[in-house]
DNA sequence: TATGAATGAGGTTTCATTCAT
DNA sequence: AATGAATGAAACCTCATTCAT
């Protein structure tokens, strides 16, 4: 069940399913706008145009522009949240599980440039309880990497090491591919930053038994794009 | 020599003493109004009342309000230029003036968490020549720590990485400790931060030879606060 | 026959007697908002709540926002057109009359003490011919307390004072209960404040025998509450 | 001292004269303006057009639009408390005293018709405190009736009358000549109307001394315009 | 050089009214 | 006949910038 927090946006329509279409339909375009131009500088009247509705529709589904905001940044972390499981479906290899997590993770990253460096910019911009509500879904992604590490090291693949720093190691480096776009993304593609980045990250991270089958998953073919 | 793009910016006074000072005065002001509540919100009335100087000032020393995002931005990165040469002054090891690198870095960072967000958030808010000197200072910037790599794998203390990618990846670390402060800043302080990420960052990174160097480097005391 | 102006206000349904019942059914809810809030600071979505009808009916029933406020002013002053009368009705000494009379009229008032001041505050929001609709229907009210006066003075218990400034004064008295609520309805009721002011305003007003009228009657008992 | 109330309101500007002037004639054309059309039908814009300044302007001196309400009920309450004392100066018949008073206060409502009932339409439109204040102004004047209704009681020109309801019954009464303009300016000017309605009113009022003094005072001509 | 009052474009938000269902 | 989602004009208010002193 995705998007727990929409509880608290204010509506004045009382058909349900069509909050649920028009929300999103608003949320999609708050996400272009605001990652092309910046929360402050987008106006209303932008989000409006962009979702092809008046600007007095937008305030039957939403209380005010931060709102919008809230709504964008949530769904940006929440497909983190989607994906990842999804991509973890039917793999049992624990060392798999880790690489594609992070590989799931990097390519959302990479499909929605924009929508992670908005979640960088404009997190501030959110009142205090949303900015919480915000970091806790950050946690909660961090949490679907950190289980696939401490699997890997219950299976003695991994080395037994500080799992907290190595996860926000792992996330930074994905977010850098996007935070960075500009020095990375004219040189090799997500998939290619992923393999270069976790080689080097796990150089002295894997065990000997991790290392070899590290070897045997490459050899058998590593779930590519 | 700090402010390369004073060629840009517009002023109306003579004195060219007296315009360093008002500007640096202003700058101040502005990194602080800017980390505070952000570029958008904050007026230039918030910048004039806080810098104790009236609002037409500000106009005769500044073009506009980008000009003291600008400013402020330059300031800021401008701040790791000045304090990694001056962390390595006098310190030979390669590997030592890595670690130095490193910690003088974070520790910026840690010193001005509020400002490097600030880079973060509104680096994109300048124009785009503007933004373009930007990261052409944050390249100039990597570059000190890349040195230090590069003279650390040449004196076979590290093995023959990847450069720019572990670069970016320590670099990324030591801004995780501003982006990330609500998770970390807890837990511990800067130091220990850099302490605990460089040893699991260079467990595959050292070469045999590296990894004695650093234990005598410990025995003879890492540089601390 | 109330709704004298039942002429101007547009409707789409057809069926009258749901015409009347359902413009009665939003004249009440307008009365009620309007009072509580104020004519402007309501709005239609506040009177359907009220009615418990859709918006969309309301513009069934009425052309735009001012006819409620027209419809809500004519109810009120109705009120008193047809208060009156039932208070006099089997009533015959002209001194006794007098008293109803202006009782009825102040137990109006005080029992929509909102809807008074509304009057007070709103007319002017109307448009020319509808205005002077309303002071037609003030001026209907007050000649049938002139009525009442006249009659007194004809039958030498009241002076051959100015009748028109008198009825004014009355009339003003009686209002004075609603506009200064805040300063009588502390200390006394309606019944009270009538009590005391038409004794104090019928001081120069009675003639002997009207003194000895007054007297008889509150020997018998005035009408009280 | 008057506008003890100068207090609460909002400004940039800090040379209070010219606060003093800039708010004196934002006053005016806010009374100007909201007793033409009301409170809520006017604009801002209307008010800066009114005043002859920008709209930004009015910002600088005011925090919102609620601030001109209260600004301009304050000065037209404070009219009031100017007027009397000073029609009153040099006046010692306390029966003189009493029809000076109560002929300035209905000259001020005839001079300024619509601002009276710019009162009483728009007081409810203030926030709670401010109403308060307002009323207090309103007791205030109305003290300044009642200490001259008093002194004709103790001097024995008027009977031992009800003073509170008898001072309201006069308020009302100057009121009605605001409020009811369109019914007696037609036939008659404020003077004639004080006259005649005063007549009226003391008629069951005035001891028999008091009678005498009346007489004798006209004799010697009564104040007039 | 320094000040701060004045300007007005433009942003967010509300709400009377319409109209397809 | 009844509903309520959709519209968009227009209101309030902010704030970057100017300019007379």
């Amino acid at each position: 069940m995705p998007n727990a927090g929409k509880s608290a946006i204010k509506t004045t329509v009382e058909d349900s399913a069509l909050v649920e279409r028009r929300r999103a339909q608003l949320t999609r375009a708050a996400i272009a706008c605001f990652s092309e131009r910046g929360y402050h500088p987008t106006t209303i009247r932008d989000v409006a145009e962009r979702a092809d509705v008046s600007i007095g529709l937008i305030y039957q589904y939403v209380g005010d522009k931060e709102d919008l905001l809230f709504m964008a940044l949530q769904e940006v972390l929440d497909t983190y949240k989607r994906q990842i499981p999804l991509a973890l479906d039917g793999i049992a290899d624990p060392l798999q599980r880790f690489w594609v997590a992070v590989q799931a993770y990097a390519r959302v990253n990479g499909s929605t440039v924009d929508a992670t460096v908005l979640a960088y910019r404009e997190t501030k911009s959110l009142r205090k309880d949303r900015r919480n509500a915000i970091m806790q879904m950050e946690r909660d992604t961090n949490e679907l990497i950190a289980a696939c590490v401490r699997d890997c090291i219950d299976a003695k693949l991994f080395e037994a090491i500080d799992v907290d720093m190595f996860v926000y190691q792992i996330v930074m480096f994905c977010h850098a591919w996007a935070l960075k776009a500009w020095h990375f993304a004219k040189t090799m593609d997500v998939d290619t930053y992923v393999e270069r980045g976790l080689r080097l990250m796990l150089r002295g991270v894997l065990t000997r038994a991790g290392t070899k089958r590290m070897a045997s998953l490459e050899a058998g073919g590593r779930p590519s794009g």
